[in-house]
Formats: structure tokens, sequence, C-alpha cells
DNA sequence: CGGATTTGACCTGCGC
DNA sequence: GCGCAGGTCAAATCCG
């Protein structure tokens, strides 16, 4: 069903290659692909050829066809003609032998040497890539042996403090609870986000964190809601190795859902299709008309694992029916397809983004632009503080090219995220990388504005190709925007079982 | 026949 | 306490 109407874009590749080891050390120990050097050409190519690249990398469709026809014509163009190996221009043309190899000659070295400087700056990008992949996986391995420290202290610290203190525990589990939270969202913002919510929680009259406030006081007078956060916090699990370690009863998988579902990540999106298809596997478990939008809203589990606690609604927005927007909650607790990389790790960015965001001042929120924008998917991001949970939505209805602020309710914050902003940090989209672009609020431990060597290394790589991010943001908007074909699919990939699917977190986004 | 979808019933939280 | 709305469950149904 979801194959009727399939429509897959495939943008940031290179993103899901830096969150991705395995395919990063695969893709680094073969040869250089050529279309590689297209891709960060800086002759002639541009949007086009972005998009194509892009798309090579995942899709095998009809877009890799149209993008290298686009490519080949934009090379041949009379500003600068090709070597086609044909001799066609020698045919076509009334100048002399001398001088057709004269020009020959003059082709060919200056092919050459964008051949050579092209080389040079793959060969950089890969050292680049290399570094991030290693530090990733050092990131992931570590944050996994603190979380199995920190998993047995935490649950008899809380249980002792739970029989001895019965008024001030609700408290302490939740700031447990909340640590835990943060440790699955952000793969990375453990002190942070654990840090962040001690404070919150501290100042119970918080107008910043309602939601935390309002079940302080809902859990101090019942002792059962507190053993029940107590579960939540003990079974809170990052990744599926946990839940590989010991088997979990029916109630402590649901236990670990809720405290994952406080961030949302809503995605919005132009699509006629359905659903957009993020390269996850999902069963549709309920649908129910929503207050105020005469269309219903459908609600999916992600079905890759047993016991996935990740889940999303879609509707479409009642003032624009072409926009179908997708909601997030939770993180896979299990390795991801590298379809379903891309979309997992922006949304797991963004809640890990929202979730220590939500704990600092809007002003602090606002200021944040710039660490908002390593979203790779995000043309816009909007924050609602007041939603029944923590909200964040990355607007991919946007045109790129004529940005603007969203007319949001007082109680929002907007962040305008132009693609092509901030040198190319848009790439970013892993929490990796997020918990080093924090917010000096949101993240005091770290140190936003002196980002690591690693980032500044990406960014110049990034940058020394002024076209690059301009030509994919270009990219991604007219993909968006493209309508579908006349068979209904315009290329590759569905969502369902048995499609190309990517590993934890970044590349492909589709409808269908 | 097994898995996915549909859909009405049920549960829960929140505001009044 | 009641009603409403959002969210989930599970039996019925559909579909390959």
């Amino acid at each position: 069903m979801e194959n009727r109407h399939h429509r897959e874009l495939t943008f940031l590749s290179s993103g899901g290659d830096f969150l991705n080891p395995a395919l990063d050390h695969a893709t680094h120990n073969a040869d250089p692909p050529i279309k590689e050097m297209d891709f960060f050409s800086s002759s002639p190519s541009s949007p086009a050829t972005h998009k194509t690249n892009t798309t090579n990398r995942i899709n095998h469709d009809h877009h890799n066809h149209v993008g290298h026809q686009d490519h080949t014509h934009r090379q041949g163009s009379p500003t600068q003609p090709v070597n086609t190996g044909l001799n066609l221009t020698c045919a076509s043309t009334g100048v002399t032998k001398e001088e057709n190899g004269e020009n020959h000659e003059a082709e060919l070295s200056s092919l050459e040497s964008q051949l050579r400087r092209l080389q040079e700056e793959n060969r950089k990008l890969r050292t680049v890539l290399d570094q991030i992949t290693r530090s990733y996986a050092q990131l992931q391995a570590q944050l996994f042996i603190t979380l199995q420290k920190q998993k047995l202290p935490q649950n008899t610290e809380a249980k002792e403090q739970k029989n001895a203190d019965p008024a001030g525990v609700c408290r302490k589990l939740e700031v447990v609870n909340e640590a835990s939270v943060c440790d699955e969202k952000t793969d990375g913002e453990v002190s942070v986000c654990r840090s962040n919510n001690v404070e919150v929680l501290s100042k119970t009259d918080d107008d910043e964190a309602p939601q935390l406030t309002k079940l302080n006081l809902g859990k101090q007078a019942c002792p059962d809601a507190a053993e029940d956060v107590l579960d939540r916090s003990s079974s809170q699990s990052w990744g599926s190795s946990r839940l590989e370690e010991q088997p979990k009863t029916a109630e402590q998988v649901a236990a670990d859902q809720v405290p994952l579902r406080k961030a949302r990540v809503s995605v919005r999106a132009r699509s006629e299709a359905p659903l957009i298809s993020d390269g996850c596997q999902w069963r549709k478990y309920g649908q129910k008309m929503a207050k105020g939008n005469p269309c219903p809203r459908a609600y999916y589990r992600c079905t890759m694992a047993v016991g996935c606690p990740v889940r999303k609604q879609v509707q479409r927005c009642v003032e624009d029916k072409t926009v179908l927007i997708t909601t997030y909650e939770g993180n896979h607790n299990h390795p991801l397809p590298p379809a379903a990389t891309a979309m997992a790790s922006t949304t797991s960015a963004a809640a890990a983004m929202l979730l220590s965001g939500s704990t600092a001042s809007k002003e602090a929120l606002t200021n944040s632009a710039g660490y908002y924008s390593s979203l790779p998917y995000a043309s816009m991001a909007t924050l609602s503080a007041s939603a029944p949970f923590p909200t964040i939505t990355l607007d991919l209805t946007q045109n790129t090219s004529a940005m603007h602020l969203h007319r949001l309710p007082p109680h929002a914050t907007t962040f305008p995220l132009p693609l092509h902003a901030s040198g190319g940090h848009h790439l970013l989209g892993h929490p990796l990388f997020f918990s080093q672009k924090l917010p000096p609020v949101a993240s005091p431990l770290l140190h936003p504005r002196q980002p690591s060597s690693m980032v500044e290394s990406v960014s110049a790589a990034i940058a020394s190709d002024p076209n690059f991010t301009a030509a994919l943001a270009a990219a991604i908007s007219s993909i968006i925007g493209v309508p579908r074909d006349g068979d209904g699919n315009s290329n590759g990939t569905t969502g369902a079982i048995g499609s190309p699917q990517l590993p934890q977190s970044c590349t492909t986004f589709s409808t269908n």
C-alpha cells in the first residue's frame, strides 16, 4: 500500500556516513568513486549535481539517470566543453585540427587540474569523516560504559531514598528518571542533561518546566507513581544492548517507553502520500479524529524490533492539506537500517536538543539558533513548550531560498534554520554534534562557542566549496517540492519491509 | 494463513 | 466528579 505512492528523497547522504561507522569504513577502504569528485565540484554543477550524487548513495532509481544526464549536459556546456572521448566537438566545428588539438589540450589540462583539486578535496573530507567516525564510536562506547556504571547506583540510591523519605522521594526519582531520558535521547549528553534536570526540578515553580513541575506535584502524593518512576529509571536503557542483557517483562518494556516520549519531534513535509517513509518499519495501531482537524490522525509504532518504544503520529496539516505532519516519539532500541538513519538521527538530535533546551530560558533558546541549525533536515524548527509534551517541529515545507520567520503563538519559540547557514553546520545533525553545540544556558558543561577541532574541520572542509551548502539546500527543497511522476513513485525505496535500510541515525528522507 | 489495517471501545489526564 | 480529548487496545477485517 505504501508502495503505491512513493517518492524518496535522499539528501545528506554524507551525513549518513558520518554517523555510520560501518558504512564509513566500507566506503573509505574502497577506491574513491568518480562520482564523489563530481559531488564536490565547484564547476557548473550545483543543485542538480548535488542532488544527483546524494541520491546515488542510497537510491537506485530514475533520479540517477536524470541526474547523470543533467550533469553531463552541464559539463558539456559551451562555456566549458568536456572531452567525451568521442571527439564530437571536432566533427561539428569548422576549426583546424591544430586549433582543435590546442583546445583539446587546454581542456584536458584544465580538467586534469580540476580533477586533482577535487581528489584532494575528497581526500581531506575522507580524513575528516574518518575522524568523525572514530570519535563517534568512542563517544558511544564511553556513553554506554557510563550508563552501565550509573545504572545500579541510581537504582539503589533512589530506592533507599524512597524508603527513608517518602515526602521528598518524588523529586529525586524524577531527577534520576529525567537523566535517563536524556541519556536515551542524546547519545552523548549525559552530564549535560542530568545537570539541567536537577536544576529544573529544584525549582518547582519554574515556568520553564511545566511538565516536570506538574509531575512532581502529582507524584508526591502517590507512592505507586513513585514506584513506577523508579522502575522506569532503573529499566531505562540506551540502545539494544541492555535489552539483550536481561529479559524484560511487558510492564518493564512499557515503563521504558514512557519517559522516552516526553519529547517529541514533529516533521512537516509536503507530500501527497499518506505517510513519509523514513526507512523504518511501522505498524498502524490506531487512528483518531483530532479536534480542530478534519483529517484523521494515524498512530504508528516501530516494528523493526520487539518492544521498540518509537511511535509516530501522522496527520495532515489543517491549513495546508498537502503538508504531512509526522511526529516522532522515543528512540529506537535497535540498530537502524541505513535508510532510517537520517530521520532517526535528526529526530533524536532534535529531541535531545529539545530536552536540554526545555530546561533553559526562552532567551537562551532564542539565542541558540546556530545550535539548532545543525539539524540536517531542519529548514525551520519551532519549539513549543506549552504542548502536552515538549515538541520541536522541523519544517521542511519552507523554501530555503525564501526563508522567513513563522508566525507563532506567544508561547512558542522559533528558530529560523536556513540549511545553508552556519557554514555547513547543518550537516552535523547528530547528537554527537549537538552536544558540542549546545546553547550556553542549556549546556553549561560544554562550550558551544568553542567548537571542537572536529567540528571546525568538518565545517572548514564543507565550507571550502562555497556552493556546497547552498546547492544542497536547493536540491533538498527542489526534491521536496517536486511532484511525483506518473507512476506515483518517483524513485527508489519504501519504508516497508524489504526496502533498503540504513543504521542509526541520517541519510534518507522520503515520501511515499 | 499470517501479517497489516481498521475501528469501536476503553483508559488516562486535564480542565472546569 | 464530570466531560472532553488524546492515546491505546484488541477484535474484526482485509490483503497478499
